[in-house]
DNA sequence: TGTACATCAGTGAACGCGCGTTCACTGATGTAC
DNA sequence: TGTACATCAGTGAACGCGCGTTCACTGATGTAC
């Protein structure tokens, strides 16, 4: 049954990003191990192999969800029109696409009060999520202080959450859209 | 064992109550009945004379939250120096002390993400409490759009679910201090 | 107003269920000679 | 290079536990006459 050094370096790697999507999608403590290990055609026994705890993977997979995010807003902010990145990355982020494409989005959005709970690799893990998505805005907005891209990057994290809570369509695109014309003129 | 009318409408509230804060201090799904119904000197059992279901419960407790949470804001406006109320409002949500007192504090900012999970009437709860928080800061924004104060209180549930993800305490600081410097601004 | 009876708030045990974690085991992989 | 053995990735059953919900029961409250 053993299986070889690559073949076990890619299931841990593969149980990361089913786990970073799953948690995304149903949330952390509605996410089984069984959740994450069963479609991926493992059993739950194998997990301890890879992992010491559930809560090491939330870790993980929070990381590897952020770094999925940001790799996202670069490549929006690169393939837009040049000068205003800006744009893109906050059209890209406040948007209906990411609003329902839970799967792969911001992991603050999708699980930010499961994360203040969370334990502190975990919070860890987030804290510095979050101020690499600052930093993503902060180069993209020539001179402003610092300060304007965090209260943007709280903005744009409170508009999405939001725009999920709201059932009524209208009603949830009129958050993003309000929020990203405000961002828009800052 | 019957209590009377009087005494089992009061021991309702007081579940809901109780809930309420539970569930803000420890999320919904982390929150047992058991949790609530304790400490209240009552046993799961009897939950059911008053609920039909766990979910009924989270509604109403979100509700319940949303209120005083609107009161203590509509209060806090009140008691400041007449002519900016909006400021009043403002520094009391987005403040240390209601990062910190999570028993009491925005149900949208404790289980924003939860919220998003639940079910149809939890979901209209959390909506029509964010549509209210929106129109506590337009009655006091002027002439100003209401798309402001929708933007407004994006940025405030973020910088407040953000400040208790953030575990080191002067970056947990600066992000409240960051957002209420732009609003105060707006 | 007093009596007989129905109601129902709250108890406490039990239900099935899924959780995170542990463990004995299997057998292919990796390593030492 | 070949052989003997140790390692360990993954299995599948079991662990204790707490969950939401149900239910038979108790006895004070409420009601009908």
């Amino acid at each position: 049954m053993r299986k070889s050094k690559v073949e076990a370096a890619d299931t841990r790697r593969r149980i990361v990003e089913a786990a970073a999507r799953e948690f995304r999608l149903h949330g952390i403590q509605a996410t089984g191990l069984n959740d994450v290990m069963l479609p991926l055609g493992l059993t739950q026994g194998g997990f301890y192999r890879h992992f010491s705890s559930k809560d090491q993977l939330v870790a993980e997979a929070c990381s590897q969800a952020m770094t999925e995010v940001i790799d996202g807003l670069e490549a929006a902010a690169r393939d837009s029109d040049a000068d205003n990145g800006l744009a893109a990355v906050v059209n890209a982020y406040v948007s209906e696409d990411h609003r329902d494409t839970q799967t792969g989005g911001c992991p603050l959005a999708a699980m930010g009060s499961e994360l203040a709970r969370a334990d502190e690799q975990t919070r860890a893990a987030a804290a510095q999520g979050f101020e690499e998505l600052v930093d993503v805005l902060v180069k993209r907005m020539g001179g402003q202080a610092r300060s304007s891209a965090v209260f943007a990057v709280a903005a744009m994290i409170g508009a999405v959450t939001m725009s999920r809570v709201v059932e009524d369509s209208d009603a949830s695109t009129a958050i993003l859209e309000d929020v990203k014309q405000h961002l828009g003129a800052m």
